[in-house]
DNA sequence: GGATTCAATAACGCATGCATTGTTTGCCGC
DNA sequence: GCGGCAAACAATGCATGCGTTATTGAATCC
């Protein structure tokens, strides 16, 4: 885990191009490249084994996702999240995911099609009860992404997911910081048999409590350890 | 507004990459290239006055907005709105545009910092009684610009901004196609003095009515109109 | 001593060339 | 005449070179 600054050997996408964006965006998240980390066209070129070229296209890849910022002599900046970014992020996310949660209820899909929402909270309980908070942080994920992946609208998941990886490092730092996620644990269940049951206003209703209160939280602890952070 | 499809010529960016991004998004945009119209990387180069790179890098970027898609071998295409785009548009903007109303009431911004909006339910009532759609439709999305930029969370504006964005093709073609909007004019009005009243409820409440009415309207024109349009 | 200007340097933005690879065309067999 | 195969072609992805321009450092002036 804290391996001397090296590229991860993956499985390589088909292009240098991907390949640089997919690593990249794996490093940063893994704060491998922790934010304010400032890297020029050429260094990550030699990082990346591959010409400028691709590594361009792989940075205006990561600057639209909010990853990064280029500043023109200066190169790519890992961009660190503030409080205020937080603030950001978790408005956008109440507003998104509860809508997703609703939508997800009204769409009456399979029981067998929710799965991976029951997987997801089943490993949340377990990870609970092992008092493993890495494990949760997975599962919590994989609720999330399976929530809005599964909400029948692509646009919807795919901005979601976007603040999501911006806030990654920010909920692993904190992740140490927080007393064990037993009330977030118990309201993801409870959504999750709205969605089952199919009744989209209290799923809606219940993940907007559930965002409100999780991001609140979240917001204080980040003010709490000071700003300019992660 | 029938020219031969030919790049605009418009105040340029400081870069070549950004100048193509610019220019293709406005014609995009603009419908000087329709949903469905193919270009090569060579033949963009040629039509935007420069060599491959800076219009690949605009290509990225424009693919990255849900504008175009790039296919390895068939180049840029631009993107048509289907019925099911237009769905999850709308959805989207359900989602984000309300809350967006709610946060911009609670901020009790000093009323001058509302003109904008002033402004734009003022031109909307004026474009309404002189039954002129097209200066209705500049001020309906000088409304939704401005509720969204003053909304105070920079990454909700530029989501919704981007779908807005994906979908401005789909209004001016219903443009002529529907009724006169009496009713969302009212309905911005209403919108906007709950905002001026800080009444965060009452405009998100409002906006999420507006919004649902507005997109099952338009949904049902496209899918009235036949679908894999625009 | 500190600020300023000029020159050297370095990074970038873009153009271009080449190898790779998918597509298309033309030919052959059926 | 039609389907399949092979060769030519074309578009791309990437590497590289160069001109431009911002930055840095040094020398000079106040």
């Amino acid at each position: 885990m804290q391996a001397p600054l090296e590229a991860p050997a993956r499985p390589r996408a088909a292009t240098a191009a991907g390949d640089a964006h997919q690593r990249l965006r794996a490093m940063i998240l893994d704060d491998a490249l922790p934010p304010g980390t400032q890297l020029l066209e050429a260094e990550l070129a030699v990082l990346l084994g591959m010409s400028r070229t691709p590594v361009r296209e792989a940075m205006i890849r990561l600057e639209q996702e909010g990853l990064v910022s280029i500043t023109p002599r200066h190169g790519m900046r890992v961009l660190p999240i503030s409080a205020t970014d937080m603030r950001e992020i978790y408005e956008v996310l109440t507003s998104l995911e509860p809508t997703a949660a609703e939508l997800l209820a009204r769409r009456s899909l399979p029981a067998a099609a929710l799965a991976p929402l029951h997987q997801a909270c089943a490993a949340m309980e377990a990870a609970l009860a092992a008092e493993d908070r890495r494990a949760w942080a997975a599962a919590d994920e994989a609720f999330h992404r399976g929530l809005v992946e599964l909400c029948g609208n692509g646009r919807l998941a795919a901005m979601a997911m976007q603040v999501w990886d911006q806030s990654h490092r920010a909920r692993m730092f904190t992740l140490n910081m927080r007393p064990l996620p037993a009330a977030s644990t118990a309201e993801h269940r409870a959504i999750m048999q709205a969605i089952a049951a199919g009744d989209g206003d209290a799923a809606r209703e219940m993940f907007h409590r559930h965002r409100r209160r999780g991001g609140s939280e979240l917001i204080a602890l980040i003010e709490r350890s000071g700003l300019a952070w992660v």
